[in-house]
RNA sequence: GCGGGUGUGGCGGAAUUGGUAGACGCGCUAGAUUUAGGCUCUAGUUCUUAUGGAGUGCAGGUUCAACUCCUGUCACCCGCACCA
């Protein structure tokens, strides 16, 4: 018999849909469940096979929760606004409306064809006006409770293009459209105070479910650390330098003093500093440098002495010399740093080059050679009050020291830094902010909301990195809310961080036009119970997505502080040569074509059966093959089924065996061992005679979340009316899980010479004589002598000779 | 450099409160069915100089027993990266 997959699947895929079978119900009474997957961006590409990875897990949990009793909001939705749609409409001419609105149509089309159990009428696409007018509703708020502010950055620049340039569009310092040098141009832009949340983002991690590397990527990201501001008398100023140190107890190693090229002291002290032009120079310089040069030369310090200020060190009143240096990042602390080259490699290489003296201020290095840097803990000396003291110590007494003398405090820092909120593009959120010449920014009106993106014909930006937007007068002009008078609207857009911010919250209730979400609604489904995604965006799109909603928690328009229960994150599919997939090495996947020639339920098992879910697993084409003839088998025991509603008496015991793992592993993310144990029991199955009824429904039903269209036309074959989505979960019994005959294996020294077939409750001397007995055992032990016998009752006798 | 992870057959990968290494799939070999191919079925498939011996990146250690624990070391991958 011959499985027309396209048929089979087509038939179901109308069925689910068409009848709404997936929809997740507001209120229900049964207990909810909240699956997340990452949303898509709708590329003109269309789907790809790491998406299907990507939304697979869910996809079974979801389906097995279903199973369960739970009423499961599974939903998705696109993440349509960005560059490539944007470049598209530039090449083209065909508006980004029109090119999003049809990749989400064959995007849409192409999820269905894989089977997947999304809701789709609460499907959400953050580039609908009816979406983005919240996107800018939350931004006005975040704008009224101080949390966006406008500042000045760099930002990637092509002077040839005149256009401000994406990371990804000035990979290593070129412009990627015509090749040209990329420069930091100063720029006036949005900034969101994220950096408010440090705190509160770090604590959230606690109770959230996942791996240790993806909480410990993101207390790196917020990067904590907890230390002292000291401050250094500048010498013929009144002024004094703030630096931030982890180390305070080193302050009496600290020789000189760097800051850097960006430091404010500079402007400040023109006058009185004599080598000014110097530093000018060095500051341009080092500005010039892109990223890739400053990690390569990181090894080689630069820097120029400050010829006119000098610092006092608090604790000694010791004159050391100020230098300039790029090694010290004005986005940091506080932009400078007292430098103990005896404890630091930077410090130590700066040291040298420049002659500076070293002074050891923690016992057991030999700082004539190198910095000693392994200095958590150890003695003090040379350091005065602190000598003596442990590092521990140490740091306490200093703090209070510099508390008291008024000279400093302790102080927590956050690597972290405030999110730059801008694009100078078109194809985004406008920012729903108008610039009053008398009232100066003034967020819009909210019933004014959304703030449109104007219909026009040139996508492209505006000259000297202005936004599109900037030559579209009528966008501009407009006149302030609160005033009445002339203004003009910001014409800047959001990145693509907004939508995905807050677009889970939409989803429980994504046609109101009253509030981003209902109360009650966010209420009822919130938490995410499950949020499954790439991980790459365990840092930023997670962190950020976090403050909107701890912020939005803090207004009142969310019912709780942290959005998500669990996260997990699936690894790449490679291409079969290893690589990663990619156009240009043209080991790309089509899924559609496997669709097409295997069926969606052989992609989806295959797909989680390659690898660990969580690893990152090459592509093999011959292993599709293997996932179809597992589903061909399942299809063919249908011409053996007996109309017996108990387990077969031969299969019983593997049967709940294989319920009881495959419903843990698919709730420890160990799809590939699921299946596994199916395959295995399928095989058992094959070899009987005949399988009851019962043996049949249970495989069905488990097989169900994984290749649900085989699953439902074999339920439906074997005559079942009702479909399975809502069947029970087969349950185990716990008495059956092993067999009352166990295999035992017997081994010499540790090395195994026989098995034997005991019953499950042999005592321990009845195992130890059965050993002895075993005839292949012997032949070992003959003419030694029996040191110790290990007896490890349904497992092994170990006999030592 | 720092942090995290991984290392097991020809390949993807199983197995860690220490207890029969290689489940499951691919590939391969032989046979059956077939006009042939495909499909399907049966048997086999870590290596080996084969009644034995060796074997989970490498070198040691603990133990009756180590993929699993400890020490050292190498390689690869991911993240961060002059973070004071």
């Amino acid at each position: 018999m011959e499985y027309n997959h396209q048929e089979v699947e087509k038939k179901w895929q109308k069925h689910w849909y068409e009848n709404k079978v997936f929809a997740a119900k507001d209120f229900s009474d049964k207990p909810k469940y909240y699956s997340l997957v990452e949303f898509p961006y709708p590329s003109g590409a269309g789907m790809h096979v790491g998406h299907i990875r990507a939304y697979s897990s869910l996809e079974i949990v979801s389906r097995k929760r279903r199973m369960e009793g739970y009423n499961v909001l599974f939903p998705i939705g696109f993440d349509a606004f960005g560059l490539p749609t944007e470049n598209y409409a530039i090449k083209t001419g065909i508006h980004p409306r029109k090119v999003t609105d049809q990749n989400i149509k064959i995007f849409t089309e192409q999820l269905k064809q894989t089977g997947f159990s999304f809701d789709f009428d609460r499907t959400v696409d953050t580039t609908d006006e009816d979406y983005y007018r919240w996107t800018q509703w939350i931004f006005i708020q975040l704008f009224k409770n101080n949390l966006a502010y406008r500042d000045k950055t760099y930002v990637n620049y092509c002077p040839s293009c005149k256009v401000v340039l994406s990371n990804e569009e000035s990979q290593g310092g070129k412009c990627d459209r015509c090749d040209t040098e990329v420069v930091q141009k100063e720029k006036d832009v949005w900034f969101l105070k994220i950096t408010k949340h440090a705190e509160r983002l770090l604590q959230g991690l606690k109770n959230l479910d996942t791996l240790p590397r993806i909480k410990i990527e993101q207390e790196n990201w917020i990067g904590k650390s907890s230390g002292a501001h000291v401050d250094f008398k500048v010498t013929n100023t009144n002024t004094s330098l703030k630096v931030y140190t982890t180390r305070p107890d080193t302050l009496f190693g600290a020789t000189f003093m760097v800051i850097a090229p960006e430091h404010p002291i500079i402007e400040e002290y023109k006058s009185t500093i004599k080598n000014y032009d110097a530093l000018i120079n060095y500051k341009e310089e080092a500005k010039k440098k892109t990223e890739f040069e400053r990690v390569e030369l990181a090894k080689d310090k630069t820097g120029v002495l400050i010829d006119g200020l000098t610092a006092i060190n608090p604790v000694n009143n010791k004159e050391i010399p100020i230098f300039v240096a790029d090694y010290v990042m004005i986005g940091y602390g506080t932009g400078a740093i007292m430098a103990v080259p005896a404890h630091d490699t930077r410090d130590y290489e700066f040291a040298t080059k420049y002659n500076l003296e070293i002074i050891e201020v923690i016992k057991g290095g030999d700082i004539t050679v190198e910095a000693y840097t392994d200095t958590y803990e150890g003695i003090l000396v040379n350091s005065d009050i602190l000598n003596e003291l442990t590092v521990k110590d140490a740091k306490e007494k200093i703090i209070k020291f510099l508390e008291e003398k008024n000279i400093g405090e302790r102080t927590t820092n956050y690597k972290m830094k405030d999110w730059a909120f801008n694009r100078q593009r078109y194809w985004g959120e406008p920012i729903p902010i108008i610039h009053c010449d008398k009232c100066g920014m003034v967020p819009e009106k909210e019933e004014n909301l959304p703030i449109r993106l104007p219909v026009v014909d040139k996508f492209e930006p505006a000259e000297d990195g202005e936004s599109p937007l900037a030559n579209i007068e009528e966008f501009v002009n407009t006149t302030c809310p609160v005033c009445g008078g002339h203004a003009k609207r910001e014409t800047d857009t959001m990145p693509q961080w907004a939508g995905s911010s807050w677009y889970f919250l939409r989803y429980t209730d994504p046609k109101n036009n009253k509030a981003l979400a209902d109360f009650d609604k966010l209420k009822y489904w919130l938490q995410v119970d499950w949020y499954n995604g790439g991980m790459e965006h365990v840092t930023r799109h997670v962190i950020y997505s976090r403050f909107w909603h701890q912020f939005l928690f803090d207004i009142g328009v969310v019912p709780c502080e942290e959005p998500y229960k669990k996260r997990t994150a699936q690894g790449l599919i490679l291409g079969s040569d290893g690589d990663k997939m990619s156009k240009s090495k043209g080991n790309v996947v089509n899924p559609l074509e496997i669709i097409e020639e295997f069926g969606a339920d052989t992609l989806r098992l295959y797909i989680l059966f390659i690898g660990d879910y969580e690893q990152s697993t090459p592509w093999n084409a011959s292993g599709v093959k293997g996932a179809r003839r597992f589903l061909d088998k399942i299809l063919r025991l249908k011409e053996k089924i007996t109309t017996s509603n108990e387990f077969s008496k031969d299969l019983k015991i593997i049967m709940n065996q294989t319920i009881k793992q495959v419903s843990e592993d698919i709730e420890n993310v160990k799809f590939n061992t699921a299946i596994a144990k199916l395959m295995t029991l399928v095989n058992e199955m094959v070899k009987q005679e005949s399988v009851s009824r019962k043996d049949y429904e249970t495989i069905l039903k488990l097989v169900n979340p994984f290749a649900p269209h085989l699953a439902e036309e074999m339920w439906e074959q074997i005559g079942n009316t009702e479909g399975l989505v809502f069947e029970q979960w087969p349950t185990f019994d716990k008495d059956s899980l092993v067999d009352t005959v166990i295999e035992i294996a017997i081994s010499v020294n540790g090395k195994v010479r026989d098995k034997i077939s005991v019953n499950l409750n042999t005592t321990k001397d009845e195992l130890q004589a059965l050993a002895l007995a075993s005839e292949k055992a012997k032949q070992f032990i003959e003419g030694k002598e029996i040191r110790k016998i290990i007896v490890v009752p349904k497992k092994l006798v170990n006999i030592v000779v």
